[in-house]
DNA sequence: TCTGGGGTCCTCTCTCAA
DNA sequence: TCTGTTGAGAGAGGACCC
């Protein structure tokens, strides 16, 4: 455990209502449901008004309009919120360059070298609010602490509360001072701790562990029999507020992927086969974008009764193209029996690496019908200046135009057309 | 009730080589 | 040549996060 007070965890309140209602004021203070529309559709984020009705972030969508049928539903746009998210870490950054972003809406600080001018890391948190609701618009809860474990929580505790007639409003900064640390943390439910689920609290609550403090009597040895080695010895070390990871800034990703849920079950390998092209083409966008490559295909399928499978290959040199990463998950695909119909298809590439210009190899040159680097190099170069669906491969002309997948297309679930 | 999409990390099992 | 051990790496699945 750090003892400077200079960790800051900074959470948006309720992101992406907040930017809707942003965008429409009407909307404020309304149950409001941003999220999948469809029956296989799940909540993305809700408004504090909405959650008073116990929904949350990630339910399906069918159930939250049975809790609210008051709510308002509307479906995401990524866009917008990939672009509140740059504003936001503007403003964090014009702190300290000691920015980990963990997702869109949330980011550790570590402003240990920021006070001499801006003040203290309570301070800090305070200017930061400040800040982003004046330029942004938005709310933000913020945790001070010494480490990034208590920072989380206490940014948590932070954040409003959902009531009804109206939410109740939080203290927007919660500070948990060098030594306090304990104090605050053994009240929590166990679940409160970064990686601990649903499986997890079942099989702690077999030991008799229900609270933080429970866990941090019980011994290392009963959780890693329960738990294994790792996760034992890791939430063992949490409960005494043992967490001493540093900020991390700019950390690299290890796969890229897209993945998508039909509204119906397809059942025969040609449909399957079309949809591996489109989802490996929009996986080789984002390759090429970032310059990187990768050597592992994953293939993921989820059958209609919700059984998931992954099938992978790990090729000889790393691919970035779609052709190139089509034939690979397609060859993946022939193994898998469909009949039983599948619901979801996913894409992804890991073990990545910068991407290298090379001669390709023989055996690549004679089966790679993508093997000229220079076409992929122009598809890239087209698209970024006239859009994903000015070019693509020909298999996925449809009436009206191309059907190529782009990131955030179809967030969270099919809609309701 | 009926479960999205984009990720990371851990564990188990199997294979292969030394 | 056969058998057993061990460790690395790959593949698969699962838990978890936002």
């Amino acid at each position: 455990m750090g003892s400077e007070l200079s960790i800051l965890h900074v959470d948006m309140d309720a992101f992406f209502v907040a930017v809707e209602v942003r965008r429409d004021p009407s909307l404020a203070g309304q149950p409001v449901i941003v999220g999948g529309s469809g029956a296989r559709g799940v909540v993305a984020s809700c408004s504090y008004e909405a959650r008073a009705y116990g929904v949350h972030s990630a339910m399906p969508s069918a159930r939250a309009r049975r809790l609210c049928p008051a709510a308002l539903f509307l479906p995401g746009h990524f866009e917008r919120y990939q672009q509140a998210s740059r504003q936001l870490h503007d403003v964090l950054e014009s702190f300290t360059p000691l920015v980990e972003s963990i997702s869109l809406d949330e980011a550790f600080l570590d402003v240990s070298g920021s006070r001499r001018l801006f003040g203290t890391a309570t301070e800090i948190a305070w200017a930061i609010r400040g800040r982003i609701a004046g330029e942004l618009g938005l709310d933000a809860s913020v945790g001070v602490a010494t480490s990034k474990l208590v920072a989380k929580l206490a940014s948590k505790a932070a954040k409003p509360t959902a009531a009804l007639p109206a939410p109740l409003p939080g203290p927007g900064v919660t500070v948990v001072p060098a030594g306090a640390e304990l104090d605050f943390l053994h009240p929590l439910p166990v679940g409160a701790l970064w990686g601990v689920g649903p499986v997890t609290r079942r099989r702690l609550g077999r030991l008799g562990v229900t609270t933080v403090a429970d866990l941090a009597a019980t011994p290392v040895e009963s959780l890693v029999a329960a738990l294994g080695p790792a996760s034992g010895q890791h939430l063992h070390a949490l409960a005494w507020g043992g967490d001493d990871r540093p900020v991390e800034t700019g950390r690299a990703a290890k796969s890229v992927g897209h993945e998508e849920t039909y509204r119906r079950d397809l059942h025969d390998h040609q449909a399957l086969g079309r949809e591996v092209v489109r989802l490996a083409d929009a996986v080789a966008s984002r390759l090429r974008e970032a310059g990187t490559a990768g050597r592992t295909v994953v293939l993921k399928v989820r059958f209609g009764d919700f059984r998931t499978i992954t099938r992978s290959r790990r090729v000889a040199a790393p691919l970035d193209g779609g052709p190139a990463l089509a034939r690979v998950a397609k060859g993946l695909l022939a193994g898998i029996d469909p009949t039983p119909g599948v619901r979801l298809l996913g894409v992804s590439v890991a073990g990545l690496e910068a991407r290298v210009a090379r001669q390709p190899t023989l055996d690549e040159a004679m089966v790679d019908d993508d093997g000229d680097a220079a076409v992929a190099g122009a598809v890239a170069d087209i698209r970024r200046r006239f859009g994903s669906v000015a070019v693509g491969p020909a298999s996925l002309l449809a009436p009206g135009g191309l059907s190529v997948r782009r990131r955030g297309d179809q967030q969270w679930g099919p809609d309701a057309r």
